[in-house]
DNA sequence: GGACATTCGCTTGTGTACAATGACCTGGTC
DNA sequence: GACCAGGTCATTGTACACAAGCGAATGTCC
């Protein structure tokens, strides 16, 4: 099922992106890429001492995980009840995609005042990675790679409040994404993100935000967050019952 | 000194506002509360121990708590050595500017269609409260109110992501302005604040958002975030040297 | 006399045991 | 037959004990 979360053990330390190998952040990291790569359904519950014996760790480093992504909105912590990944409400949304629009539109406009050819360079291999993972049927990793280029546009644009917001903006986006959407295509064009960075390395910044609008625009029009998604909002509203009813299935074998 | 932070054992659970009641957001909440109203300055160290002992709680809750304001960016982490009061840099205070003013417009845009008259009469009540404040000579709380008016305002936006963000500005602007502020003078003038009631009341958005971006322009007009701000800015570096000097020469009593 | 290395002590990081709370199941009654 | 009450169980909440890391002080060597 989740063949990427393998036990880690005490590693060497030496594997993972060097100084953020902090069994911490090793933890959060998984979860979260599983959220964006939508390997984790909205309403999966996530047990405590389950994701420990999965990572190998004492429930204490998997309590901070879930405590961090919890702040960001992805995870919802009920108290004594435990940790399910969020399922945000039409409402939530809305107000997720309102703050979205609104943060890259300033950050597009930081970017294209701010961003180095370097970063240019860096966000033009994601889109290039993207293109190939969706390329290659990989839509897990497209879809990540695609948040993940919204959050490098972020650090281009110098501003550290920001790029946290948009993180926790970007992974929200991923699970409404995996309730609402309606088709199957790609919910993040890469030709979108091509011709943005061109308007950015072109210090066209008029240009660049009507383009990060439209970009918006259509990302939002491939869900059903219309009034008419009534049946689809209940589905996705009692999707944690189907979650409920999946494990209690098979639960009859643990015990 | 800090008189708030009285240890608080094991309550009944039948103080403080109701469900919030978790000794974790009680820690969190005094904590919180001692930075609004600039009792905590930055640099200050937080030891966990310490905290424990002054909350009659284990180290367990006030790390969660500390983990949190960490997250805010209330608090500095440094692993391995603890975590202290933030100081931002003048940089760092920019860009948090930069980002308060863009929520702040939206927030008063949201506000100005969504604002109940319950909520206005709340938000005047908190005028009252920071106006009664400074004339009664309780700087810390008019400067905590003025704060919370902020705050009070993007929750009328009803929009979420927004309030956590804006809670997490807020709270930074508080630990600049007590570092940067150049005179002694309040730096939050609450007519400003009833001005921008009346706005909204009326429903004006375009005169709502005019004042509320003058309010900023008051804000840091107060401060010495200018370039030539190089010696302020060394005292601020520093000032955790002098709450350590302070601290050891008390804490021959304690132990 | 100064600079470097080693050791000591304090603080934080992590794991684990126990307590408490909520959910589920079973039994009884209306 | 359905609903309510009680008990049991699993899961989370909290505290504590041990391990590890960093900083500071001291001693030695140059």
């Amino acid at each position: 099922m989740n063949d990427q979360l393998q036990p880690l053990k005490k590693q060497p330390r030496a594997g993972k992106s060097a100084r953020s190998g902090t069994q911490d952040d090793i933890v959060y990291a998984h979860i979260f890429d599983a959220i964006l790569e939508q390997r984790l359904a909205p309403g999966t519950k996530l047990s405590e001492e389950a994701l420990g014996e999965i990572f190998g760790v004492s429930r204490t480093i998997i309590r901070r995980a879930l405590s961090r992504l919890g702040h960001e909105g992805v995870v919802l912590l009920r108290p004594n009840r435990g940790a399910v990944v969020a399922s945000p409400s039409v409402e939530e949304a809305r107000q997720i995609f309102y703050a979205r629009r609104m943060v890259e539109q300033a950050i597009t406009e930081l970017a294209v005042q701010h961003a180095s050819a370097e970063q240019l360079a860096e966000l033009r291999q994601m889109v290039s990675d993207e293109r190939d993972s969706f390329a290659r049927g990989d839509r897990g990793a497209g879809i990540r790679l695609s948040g993940e280029f919204h959050l490098k546009l972020a650090e281009a644009a110098r501003n550290a409040p920001l790029v946290s917001f948009q993180r926790s903006l970007v992974s929200q986006t991923s699970l409404i994404i995996a309730q609402y959407e309606s088709g199957s295509r790609s919910h993040c064009s890469y030709d979108e993100h091509n011709a943005l960075i061109d308007a950015i390395e072109a210090r066209n910044a008029e240009q660049a935000v009507t383009l990060m609008m439209h970009h918006m625009d259509h990302i939002d029009s491939k869900l059903n967050l219309d009034e008419d998604s009534a049946s689809d909002d209940l589905h996705a509203v009692f999707s944690h019952v189907l979650q409920t009813r999946k494990k209690s299935s098979r639960s009859s074998t643990s015990r």
